[in-house]
DNA sequence: GCAGTGATCATA
DNA sequence: ATGATCACTGCC
């Protein structure tokens, strides 16, 4: 190991991700998305939001309608990227976790200055080409560790968008950076409502 | 509140 | 070949 490298661009390693999603969705909280583009310039966006898909027995998730050629990946080695277009217009980015054979994965729905995944993945330049692909610095898109992120600023809710997915979609799989419990980060004009 | 948008997948 | 379905966003 670089006996100087800082902790904060440390590349999280293909094993990171080889444990059940729930908990890599956690570990990602805090830590950089970061992407090099075409002439070379690198850029680093903190995640504060994903989502856990845990498998095939998950019926919010792909993996649980069994194998397709969209979802392939999903059931690949963990610590790939999984892309797919939603609506027609919406690049989303996954990473995939768990061991081979099992279909799960975790949704980046924030990082940085980008909030919601098809404003990740539009602000980032992320289309179908990174799909398969693993996260990596070979690759231009992987993941540094960053400072880990306590327990009272994290927030767990139901996934967005899964209402189709019968108790599974109650199941609290996203993970959020509350900005309200972070005391460095002053969000007071942002999130202040209006006096009646 | 809801239209836009097009790949993907099941059905035939 | 056809139609339903979207892990969403932006504007009404």
């Amino acid at each position: 190991m670089m006996p100087d490298m800082p902790r904060s661009s440390q590349t999280l390693p293909a094993d990171f991700f080889d444990r059940p999603a729930d908990c890599v969705a956690r570990g990602l909280l805090g830590t950089h998305l970061v992407v090099r583009d075409a002439d070379g310039s690198v850029s680093r966006h903190a995640v504060f939001e994903t989502e856990a898909y845990l498998g095939a027995h998950d019926l919010a998730c792909h993996g649980s309608k069994g194998m397709t050629k969209r979802n392939a990946v999903m059931f690949g080695p963990a610590g790939c990227w999984y892309v797919y277009l939603c609506y027609g217009m919406h690049w989303m980015l996954n990473v995939v976790t768990g061991a081979e054979g099992v279909p799960a994965a975790v949704l980046i729905r924030g990082a940085g200055e980008f909030v919601g995944p098809g404003r990740v993945t539009r602000g980032l330049g992320i289309d179908k080409a990174f799909d398969g692909a693993a996260a990596a610095r070979a690759t231009g898109l992987w993941f540094d560790a960053g400072e880990p992120i306590s327990p009272r600023f994290v927030s767990r809710t139901p996934r967005i968008g899964v209402s189709y997915a019968g108790e599974w979609a109650e199941k609290p799989l996203r993970f959020v950076v509350d900005p309200a419990k972070l005391p460095t980060m002053p969000q007071a004009s942002r999130t202040r409502r209006r006096k009646p």
